[in-house]
RNA sequence: GGGCGCGUAGCUCAGCUGGUAGAGCAAGGGACUCUUAAUCCCUAGGUCCGGGGUUCGAGCCCCCGCGCGCUCACCA
């Protein structure tokens, strides 16, 4: 069992310790990477490297080993690169050769030696010197399947990120969207900013938040289920083009495209509307798309998608007559709308407002079908108490969705800077919700206030990163590109209690 | 929260109509100077998720609970 190996393993670590040798030394000698030694030696053949003879040093850890009578080769991994190393008993000292036959899969090492090629022409280090970085005390998961059990994958993520390649390429696409979403907005002028994560009153999306308290002033905080009214303040303030991407909240279900805490980009760019920003979400996914994985062509759950172009813009209105046959303006109340989905032989549910039957409408029958880049625009005013109305129809708004792989990832609008409009929005929001009311907001007085400062016309728009890297990414899961996405806490009994007594 | 499925050694998995638990890798010992899923011999390793029940007998059947997955709902 386990305890077994561990006390093989604690054995080897006393040993080391017993002799002298500090298992885990504050300081790591001279070295390069194996990235470095592949690029400088990859080319050389066999009698070129005899001939030169030139020792490298290289660390990481060790992931296999394989061990003979006079010879032992190990694989050394170093910042995803790996080495093969060898000990030839001939050739090295007893010490560093014992060293190295006592060596655990999981150990950090450094090694000094000169580069060969064995018989299979694989370019090894031979070992002259040993010392050892840091004692791995666990044994890694299964070599050939990898760790595949799901829950251990995600509860252990360092474990998954060291056996599984799929695991670590995709923690590093999301770091390379992240910084290319950053460059992108940086060289357009916007400034990058950071806003309250605690909230004493939360707003700029429909949900329910995690509720917190500040002792000191005794006060009931809320974490942030949006960024906007505090970036819409700095606006107001004069700064005029603002993004953040941060941590928002939302106390809600998980599922395949919902995390409680997810990342969201929010961007504001005065003296815009929607249509710019539009031209700039495109301009954002695609340049993303170049710098982190340098195309535009991917394939999400089988299925191919290109960024590149024109995204078709469709308003709601159109999408659902195309999909439904229903004219959601002609029938522009719950009654009528409903009656019209019966006619059709659609089951309109139990939505209850008319609002929410669009909502519905589009999500069962034309979202999921937005698999190409598509921006869906013109929503009902019901839907949006932040956007600005329609010059054309008062019953819509100018905002629009962006839907990428069947998902939204984002949501954009010219920002409603009428004070007066905002107040009466606000409030009818707040009585529609009334009756289910769990997610019925207090009104942000002080937001109208600075409506009232002025607010220049301007465009909003926000991204939701893990969405946009879930589908770069080609993962089936948003948590697959969530290093630790949100799990019930495990029940505390077995392994660890047990682990604490010895 | 509802429905369906899953939970067996450190990891990956077998385990028949209910008859007292197995393999590979990992681990320990041994052989081996060309392996890279090394090979060969030997050894050890189990709260079969937890609790209750049915039964002469439960990994397997029933009930309750826990965790995970899928899905629906809530939800952008």
């Amino acid at each position: 069992m386990s305890r077994k190996e561990r006390d093989a393993r604690r054995g080897r670590l006393e040993a080391l310790r017993a002799a002298g040798v500090d298992p885990y030394p504050a300081r790591v000698g001279p070295r390069e990477s194996i990235a470095s030694v592949r690029g400088r030696f990859s080319e050389r053949d066999a009698e070129s490297l005899e001939k030169e003879n030139e020792p490298v040093a290289v660390v990481g850890r060790v992931v296999a080993l394989r061990s003979f009578g006079k010879l032992v080769f190990a694989t050394l991994l170093e910042n995803g690169e790996r080495l093969q190393i060898s000990a030839r008993k001939a050739e090295t000292t007893p010490e560093c050769f014992g060293f190295v036959k006592k060596l655990d899969v999981g150990d950090f090492v450094r090694v000094v030696g000169p580069l060969w090629r064995t018989k299979s022409d694989e370019l090894t280090v031979d070992v002259r010197e040993v010392e050892m970085l840091a004692k791995g005390l666990r044994p890694l998961p299964e070599k050939w399947h990898g760790l595949s059990d799901v829950e251990a994958r995600f509860r252990q993520r360092y474990l998954d990120l060291l056996v599984n390649e799929e695991a670590r390429r995709a923690a590093l696409l999301r770091s390379r969207i992240v910084t290319a979403m950053r460059a992108f907005l940086d060289e357009r002028g916007f400034l990058e900013v950071e806003t309250p994560v605690l909230q004493p009153i939360y707003g700029g999306a429909a949900a329910r938040p995690f509720t917190t308290h500040h002792n000191a002033y005794d006060q009931t905080l809320y974490l942030r289920i949006s960024d906007e009214l505090y970036l819409k303040r700095l606006v107001v303030g004069g700064i005029d083009r603002v993004y953040e991407i941060g941590r928002v909240f939302r106390n809600e279900g998980v599922s395949r495209k919902h995390n409680p805490e997810f990342t969201m980009m929010e961007c504001y760019q005065a003296y815009a509307d929607y249509s710019d920003m539009m031209d700039l979400t495109q301009a954002m996914v695609q340049s993303i798309a170049e710098r982190a994985i340098g195309g535009s062509r991917i394939e999400f759950g089988g299925q191919e998608i290109d960024l590149a172009g024109e995204w078709p813009r469709i308003p709601l209105r159109d999408a659902i007559a195309r999909e439904t046959g229903i004219d959601i303006l002609e029938h522009d109340a719950l009654p009528t709308l409903r009656a019209a989905c019966e006619a059709k032989g659609l089951p309109p549910g139990d939505a209850p407002t008319w609002g929410r039957l669009v909502d519905d409408l589009f999500s069962e029958h034309v979202e999921p079908k937005l698999i190409q880049p598509t921006f869906i625009t013109d929503y009902p005013v019901e839907l949006s108490p932040l956007a600005k109305r329609s010059t054309s129809d008062p019953r819509l708004v100018e905002r629009f969705e962006p839907f990428l792989g069947g998902m939204e990832i984002g949501n954009a609008f010219s920002e409603l800077n009428d004070p007066d409009d905002q107040r009466e929005r606000l409030e009818a929001s707040r009585r529609d919700l009334d009756a289910g009311d769990e997610e019925a907001h207090p009104l942000d007085e002080d937001y109208l206030v600075a409506l009232e400062v002025g607010l220049p016309p301007t465009g909003g728009l926000g991204i939701g990163v893990d969405r946009l890297a879930m589908v770069l990414a080609d993962a089936p899961t948003l948590r697959e590109v969530v290093a630790f996405p949100h799990m019930r806490p495990r029940a505390s009994s077995g392994e660890d209690a047990e682990e604490e007594e010895d």
